[in-house]
Formats: structure tokens, sequence, C-alpha cells
RNA sequence: GCUUGUGUGGCGGAAUUGGUAGACGCGCUGGACUCAAAAUCCAGUGGUAGCAAUAUCGUGUGGGUUCGAGUCCCACCACAAGCACCA
């Protein structure tokens, strides 16, 4: 059939004619929210990746509809950030132009695939109606004290001339460019994330991510519990307080280290140290975050000149500075136990520092032993295990007023400035009488103003910074003279809070009503790629949960279960990229084999939660499954009943497609109905009830051709029919054969029916001609029967 | 180094709670139809031996538990992704 293209296009029309996929709030149906991740609109098109997740989510949606649900599966465009902004560039047009069309070719393809997207709802980041939102609730942010400006230390790339986040510079590399990050001062707005580390953690327990998911979420706050003890300088009034999650090997203690940029360095450091301590400051200051750790295998540092007295036996160990400490984890000094810290026993093999043992284990001539052990050398903990020692030296330090039970994150506060043209205006104005002040609500929103220099400047500043006429205003405090901010914000803001807005997609009095909101209640599903789970994830969690702590949405979560798929990889396992030609466009594919050959090639390739080859000769066999059921349609007879010698069959397929479209088993949903047409291909002939019912189930994989053969058929739409029931009680066989096994051997297999008795399988087992062969001579020790799997028998 | 995941035919991959390993598809081989090709249909297809019935080996490696292990336990190996001096 090759007016499948005129098909496919039919069906698309009628359902976009006929509002089929729009979804209604408050509708009395049981609300069902399915989330697929929007796309950055790119120069690229749509891969054939993204197909693999929308028809995935897509074939779950429309079984959804046609079992009562009203389903919310909404698409949008996440238009802000670098890509569209670095498209523009290369392109030589303004972002706004290449959004705009990037956009409509997303749309177009999508459509041409016949996702069942809710398309009244969609929107992008980059409309006005939208941003002006994700402004207002920075305005929220900043009301409750959650934004703040300051002055850190913050990743720069020379070549994209902007601050990256530490998610966006990971391993001292820039993700876009790959070029090396440099350490660099900037006032930068920044979200107190660090706040809600252990809500976090908590909230994951109201989730239903899937194990992997909730992992790297656990990993990335990097909750650790420990203690802070404090050191007093010797022979000064200055103290440091130092973390450790370790506080039981005190005693074990032989130096401190402070990092490089530790505050109270200077004023420690004693005169003949001073110009060698400055010197390697100054070194350190020029190291960047790769260099802190790829080329740091081997530790280096200085001694300071300066004692710190340990708390628990007054002894006076020396102070280093050294680059293995971090100035932002911690309190960016450490207490230094060689003994049992890998990093420590490095660092003072080099420097010849004592290392004294304080637990029993391995020998430490040759390494640190840093597992659980009992107390030696340390006083009262001496004969404690790890666990016990540590509660009592917590409650020595209280007790002493020198240190506390303490916890520690990883997790950052978010770093949320860009200077960048192409992200949302941060609404904040700089009054030099009332320093920052936020714009008022109802100026919202704070339009990107239209330029003709769009790329970033030299000196750091957002191009904003150029346009004079936006930046001057006046401060809506006191009326004085005063500028705007020209940073904007980071890609990830608008991806923060967009799935409550397509439960309201076009309130034009709040970014979603609440009662929407309680309406749809959660994301049921939320699919996206791995590589989206830590971060993406963590930051929308922590807009949720502010927002809700501050009562404008319903739920702390608003995301039920994450499911995150494999890649689509080329045809030679690897990574589709231009550069290798392994890339598939699919246009061409839905072209020459059509939009519904490709969703089932796509649902069929392999596990969905794992990486899988393009393979166009697999591609070919979905093609000859959809000829197969076109061609079947010359064997129907008459009649609406199941064929006798199918409802079994039917009645087992129904459920295990129903089953495998809601556990994300796409491939053996598509495999069973393989299954189902060759059977009713052996058929001499099959009903209209038969055939009706194959392109039922069919159809949310493949929702073109089984609407067009189901309507030559005389059915209503199937978009507009109900599921199919299955009858437990014909799903299973009347006669079914089993294997039998002779001391766990596979020795021949017998026919049983379903209510026959041990009794009777054993003997119709024991009767069995080659069974005979191997328990003649032999005594039977034991017998097993597991019916409807299994005979067993033992003999010796 | 740490965390997570994955190892099953020539290939993609199946295998409810441990119960006939290799479903389904691809590819390949032989045959039918055809002047020929495509398409379609029929048969076969894990290795080895055999005409066959059947036997034997077989789910990364080595052990173990069990009547029975791809599945559970222990130890290792390989690959992939993420994190990486986080005290």
């Amino acid at each position: 059939m090759d007016n499948f293209l005129s098909i496919e296009k039919k069906w698309q029309e009628y359902w976009e004619k006929n509002n089929i996929f729009e979804a209604q709030n408050g509708s009395s149906k049981e609300p069902y929210y399915i989330l697929v991740e929007f796309p950055y609109p790119s120069g690229e098109g749509l891969h054939v990746g993204h197909v693999r997740s929308y028809t995935a989510q897509d074939a779950l949606a429309r079984m959804k509809r046609m079992q009562g649900y009203n389903v919310l599966y909404p698409m949008g465009w996440d238009a802000f950030g670098a890509p569209a902004e670095q498209f523009a560039i290369k392109n030589h047009v303004h972002p706004k132009e290449a959004v705009k069309r990037n956009i409509a070719t997303f749309k177009k393809q999508m459509q041409a695939l016949g996702f069942s997207f809710d398309w009244k709802r969609e929107f992008a980041t980059t409309d006005p109606e939208y941003y002006k939102w994700t402004q207002w609730q920075f305005l929220q942010f900043y009301k409750h004290g959650m934004a703040y400006k300051d002055t850190v230390p913050v990743n720069w790339c020379n070549t994209c001339k902007t601050v990256l986040s530490n998610e966006d510079a990971a391993g001292g590399v820039c993700e876009r460019c790959g070029s090396q990050v440099v350490q660099k001062e900037k006032s930068q707005w920044m979200l107190r994330m660090s706040d809600y580390a252990e809500d976090l953690l908590k909230g994951l327990d109201d989730t239903n991510f899937a194990e992997k998911v909730k992992l790297g979420q656990i990993n990335w706050i990097g909750k650790s519990v420990g203690a802070h003890v404090v050191f007093k300088v010797a022979d000064t009034d200055q103290e440091f307080t130092v973390f450790t999650t370790r506080c039981d090997t005190l005693f074990g203690a032989t130096y401190c280290v402070l990092a490089p940029e530790h505050k109270l360095v200077s004023a420690i450091t004693s005169a003949d140290k001073k110009q060698e301590v400055e010197e390697y400051k100054q070194k350190c200051a020029l190291k960047n975050e790769l260099e802190r750790t790829e080329l740091n295998k081997d530790k280096t540092g200085v001694f300071i000149g300066a004692y710190a007295i340990n708390p628990v036996n007054n002894q006076k160990i020396p102070i280093y500075i050294s680059d293995y400490v971090l100035a932002s984890y911690g309190t960016g000094a450490i207490m230094a136990v060689p003994a049992h810290d890998e990093r420590d026993y490095e660092f003072a093999k080099k420097f010849n520092i004592p290392i004294i043992p304080v637990l029993e284990g391995d020998d430490i001539e040759k390494e640190a032993y840093t597992e659980d052990g009992i107390h030696i050398n340390s006083e009262f903990l001496n004969g404690l295990g790890k666990e016990e020692a540590i509660e009592k030296m917590l409650a020595w330090l209280e007790e002493h007023q020198c240190g506390e039970r303490k916890v520690n994150y990883k997790m950052r506060d978010w770093i949320f400035s860009r200077q960048r043209f192409w992200g949302e205006p941060i609404p904040m104005i700089n009054c030099p009488k009332c320093g920052w002040v936020p714009m008022k609500e109802e100026d919202l929103p704070l339009l990107l103003p239209d330029v003709a220099e769009y790329e970033p400047t030299d000196n750091g500043e957002s191009p904003l910074a150029k346009i004079t006429d936006w930046v001057n205003t006046t401060c809506p405090k006191c009326g004085a003279k005063a500028k705007r901010e020209t940073d904007t914000m980071p890609n990830w803001a608008g991806s923060s809070w967009y799935f409550l807005r397509f439960m309201d997609a076009h309130n034009d009095y709040e970014f979603a009503s609440m009662e929407a909101m309680k309406y749809w209640q959660k994301v049921n599903w939320y699919n996206g790629g791995m590589e989206h789970t830590a971060r993406h994830l963590l930051y929308a969690r922590f807009w949720v949960q502010f927002l809700y702590n501050i009562g404008l949405v319903p739920n702390k979560e608003m995301i039920w279960t994450r499911v995150s798929h494999g890649m689509v990889l080329g045809s030679n396992n690897e990574k589709m990229s231009k550069s290798k030609g392994n890339v598939i466009n699919p246009d061409d594919i839905i072209k020459e084999y059509g939009a519904d050959v490709l969703r089932i090639y796509e649902m069929f390739m392999g596990d969905y939660e794992q990486d899988a080859p393009w393979s166009t000769d697999s591609l070919r066999g979905c093609k000859r499954f959809v000829d197969k059921v076109i061609r079947l349609k010359e064997k129907v007879k008459n009649e609406e009943a199941y064929s006798q010698d199918l409802e079994s069959i039917i009645h087992k397929t129904i459920k295990k497609v129903e089953n495998d479209l809601q556990t994300m088993r796409y491939n053996t949903a598509v495999s069973s109905l393989m299954i189902l047409v060759n059977s009713m291909e052996e058929a001499k002939e099959i009903t209209k009830g038969d055939y009706h019912l194959l392109l039922t189930l069919l159809n949310p994989i493949a929702p073109h051709i089984t609407e067009e053969l189901n309507e030559e058929l005389g059915y209503e739409p199937i978009c507009l029919s109900s599921w199919p029931a299955y009858d437990e009680a014909k799903t299973i066989d009347n006669e079914i054969t089993i294997g039998v096994q002779v001391n766990g051997k596979l020795r021949g297999d017998i026919t049983i029916t379903k209510d026959m008795s041990k009794e009777d399988i054993l003997a119709k087992a024991l009767n069995h001609e080659n069974i005979l062969k191997y328990t003649q001579d032999k005594e039977i020790v034991k017998t097993i029967v597991v019916p409807q799997k299994i005979v067993n028998i033992v003999v010796k």
C-alpha cells in the first residue's frame, strides 16, 4: 500500500478537526497526565530518539484515553538557552526568528508522526506570556529571601564568554564547547537551593521514580553526616572549625589542612613562611578545576608555621595549606588522620608527618586503613567500634564545647545568572539609593529588547548591557535613576515549572490556577533522558517544593513516576552524529515507509530503557508486518464474534498488550501482536470481530493505518472507541505441554489439561517412553510436579 | 578510584514468583511462483555427532545453594554511563 502518506494525512486532519486529543480541565473522567521532556527546537530537526520516547508515551496516552481517562499529553518548546542562541549566531538570524522557524519544523514533523498531543496547550518558554511567569516566580524567590546576589568564584568559559554552573562545567570542561574552564570572581544571582537539600532527599519517598533515578538524585545531593570540631591555633586567640565524618579518629590527627583560600591563612601564617605561602596561593589561583583534579594526583602543600591544638589531647599539630582541601565544601578546613584516610596518608608520606593508627587494621606501612575497627591509642574510645566511638566522641565534644554533630551536603546553591542575551531577563533593578529592588509584579513581563547585536561581549557582560535605553530606568521604590540587571536566567529556569503551566496553559492571571493543579494533581508519567535525571529533575523538584512552601502548588512533589529511555544509536552502535555520518532523519523514513512503520519499529527495536542501534533491515521487517495486517482484510468474513480458534490467543493478547504498554515493555507488546497476526494468517478465514480487535490493539502504536482499515470495515473510529476487555478465564489454555525432567535434565514432554491432578500428571510423565528409559532399573527417590510448569523425577 | 547499569545464537532481543533457554523480528540456507527480478508463500536455522529418534555442550569466568539456576548467593573479568581529592 503506497498511499500510506495520504492515509496518514487524512487521519491527522481528522483528529485535529475533531479535537480528539484535547484534555478537559475539570472533566469528571479520571485525570491522567503523561509528560515527555519538551525539546530544544534545534536547527537539526527532530531526532529519531525523540520519536522513540514520544511514540512510547503516545501509545500509553492513546490506550489510556480508550480506557476512559481524561489524558493530558502536552507538548511545548524549551527554546531559551545556549543551543538556540548558538544556532542563531551561526546562521546569522535573530534567535527569535530562528526559534520560530525551528518550532515550525519540529511541529510539522511531530504532526506527521501522528502524536496525540493536545496542541491547544502548546507554548514556548520564550513566549512573553510564559516567561512573564518565570520572572514572576523569580520575584517570589527573591521576596522570600531565596534569591540573593553574591560575589563568588565561578566557572568561566573564555570561548563562550559566560559563567557556567558547576553542573555545566563538570570535570573542568565547558559542557558546550569543550574548552577548559577557568575560575573568575563574579557577582551572581543565586538561589538558596542548598536550604532544600534535606527536603529534596526526603521528598523522593513521595515519588515513584525508578531506583536508578532516585540514586542519581541522592548522589547529587551528597549528604554526609559528621561533626564540626573546633581547633585553637596555638599561641593566638584564633580558632578554626573542621568538618569530619570520622571524629572517632581524632586521636590520630597529626596535622591540619586549610584550603589555600581559607580566610584565616594570612592571619596565622608565621613571618618566615609568608612568602612561601603567598606563592603557593598564587599558584593555586591559576589552576582551574581540571588541573586541580586531574593533575593533582601528587599532593602539594605548604607548612604555614602555625600549630593547632587537638582538643582531645592538647597536642600541638602543624597546620598546612593544600589544594586537596576544597574551600567550597564543609568548612574549607580538615583535621588530617593519615593512618585512616588515603589522601591524608599520601600527604603525610610526602611531607614526613607522623602517622598514628587509632584503629586495629591492616599494616599502615603500606596504606591507610579506612574501614571499621577496634579503637586503640584513643583513651576513652579504646576497645570501641566505629559507630559507638563516633557517638561517644560527639558527646565528649559537645560536653567540652569544642564540637557538634553536623550534616553536610555536596549540593550548593544554584548560580542563577547567565551573561547571555537569549534568556529570561532577571526582573531586578539596581538603585544607587535603595540597592537591589524587584520590579513591580504588574510591570511584568520584562521583555527582551530587540537588538542587532546579541553576541556576548568580551568583558563578560551580557549583550543587554550595551542597550542603554533598556538598561536605564527608574527605581520602583524611590523613583531615582537606576539600572536594570543585565544578566539573564539559565536555560534550566523555564523547564523547572513548564509541567505546571501545561495544566492551565493560557491563564493570564496566574502561572496556573490552584484549581487546575488540584484537578491534575501530579504528572503520572514523566519520560526523559538519563542525562536529565540529575540536574533538570532536581531543579524542577526544588522549584516545586519552594512554590509548595509558599502555598502556590498543591503538592510538594508534582511528578510521580520518572522513567528514562535509552538512546537510539547509529547502526554502527555509536551515538548518532553528523561527523560520524550515521544520522537517520525521521522525515526520510516517514516518506519511504510511513509513520506507522517507523513508530512500530522504534517500539520493537529493543528494551525501551536500554540503548538500541538503528537497523534498516529490522525496520523493513516492521513494514512486512504492516503489509500482513493489511492483507488479512481479504480473509475477513462478516461476523462479529471472535473465531473460536482464535478466542484464547485474542484474550491473551489483550492482556499482554495492556500490561506491556503500562510497564514500558513496548517491544514485547509488538511481538505479541505479531504472534496474533501470525495465527490469524494461519486461519482459513477470520471474523470482522477478530480483525477489529487486532486493529484496536495495534492502534496505540500504529494509529493511522488501523483507523483506515477499521473505517473500511464500517466501525466508528478507534480513537472514539473503548479498549477491549479480556476474560481472564479465556487466557488460560485447556491443554498445555510441559517438560519432564529426570534428575533435572529434560527428557521429554507431555500434554496435560488444565484440571488434571498432580497424580495424573505424574502418571503420564512416568509412562512417557523416553522417561521409562531413564527410570527403569532405577530407584525413584523423589518426584516434583509443578502444575502448569514442569515434572522432575529424581532417580538413583 | 567510587556509584549505577549491562554481558544470552550471525544480529536486535524474549524468558510473571527459580520450572521445556533462545519467543518475536532480522539475517542466512533450500524450495515454490516468475522469461527474469522484486514482492509473496513453504521448509530449515545455537554448537557438535547422527538419515532420524536422540545424545551432548551451551546464557561473560570460577565456585556455591537447590530436585531444578539466564534468574538466588560469593568471588572475579569485560564493556558503558555518571561522579570524581566532598574530609
